[in-house]
DNA sequence: ACCTTTAGGACCAATTTGATCCCCTTTATA
DNA sequence: TATAAAGGGGATCAAATTGGTCCTAAAGGT
């Protein structure tokens, strides 16, 4: 239960080795797919969605790329992941208001709690921190 | 991100019907999904799981039927979820002891704290505290 | 015997996941 | 102003998972 896609690990994967890159350093896609071990046009979709949400800048054309459209410690674990797999969201009725159901339950405010610990947890963590190398 | 499913949903709700009922009454399989509105046919295999686990008794024939195999206090939310969902698991590398790249990075033990806190608000919840009607 | 009720397996349709391909647009520079 | 080098976006596709049905067997009561 509760598990994450390979998208997700992809797109963790492929940010972390972006914010290892020197500041300001662009990176191609195929260069970040062949060392996240990742296929490259899976990768790019991933890439695609960080863009729009503005967690990384593209550019096109001749010596075009990707860099993080912020510090590495101003991206969070939470949006990296809820970028490509949505929000965290342990029952579809934390979504709409109430259930279709009877009212919202008691089952409801366990699911509240879950999202709430996880989004926590989440938000605590940054990319810069999990880029760091083993080694310190 | 995270979505219980379906089955997860039912199971949960199939179970509190049966916690709901006086201690030791035998409930069929056809009572118990319509009032929990679920495909009788569903339910019975997730009921069959319940039973091979020894979260409720069942008995054939005429007369037969199922009823919990402990009180519904000691019963635990995430023992009903990991029945039919498996283990809570955010990440699969939690399962095998080491990533199939270099060993296991940082975000490892992110996905192994999320997991840590899951399965604890889970395990706080019993299924008594859930069939508790909303008046009181 | 016969009816009732769960057990278990086979089976199936719909959805989601994981991935690839192709063509378009943007941009630098020869 | 070609042309090559990127990324953007859509269509498409196979595999896996989810959600669910059906049928037959086994067990138990009358
Ligand atoms: S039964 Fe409870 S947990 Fe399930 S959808 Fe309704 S309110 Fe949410
Ligand atoms: S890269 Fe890290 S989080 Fe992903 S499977 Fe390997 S150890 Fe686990």
């Amino acid at each position: 239960m509760m598990e994450l896609t390979r998208k997700g690990e992809y797109a963790i994967r492929g940010i972390i080795y972006l914010a290892q890159q020197p500041p300001g350093r662009v990176s191609l896609i195929s260069e970040i797919a062949a060392a996240a071990e990742v296929p490259q046009t899976f990768l790019a979709k991933i890439f695609q969605s960080f863009a729009k949400l503005g967690l990384v800048t593209s550019s096109r054309g001749t010596g075009g790329g990707f860099v993080l459209a912020r510090p590495a410690s101003a991206i969070t674990l939470r949006e990296v992941v809820e970028a490509v797999e949505g929000p965290i969201l342990p029952n579809r009725c934390l979504l709409g208001s109430a259930c279709d159901r009877g009212g919202p339950c008691r089952v409801h405010a366990v699911w509240k709690q879950v999202q709430t610990e996880v989004v926590h947890i989440l938000d605590g963590v940054t990319i810069d921190t999990l880029a760091r190398n083993q080694d310190s």
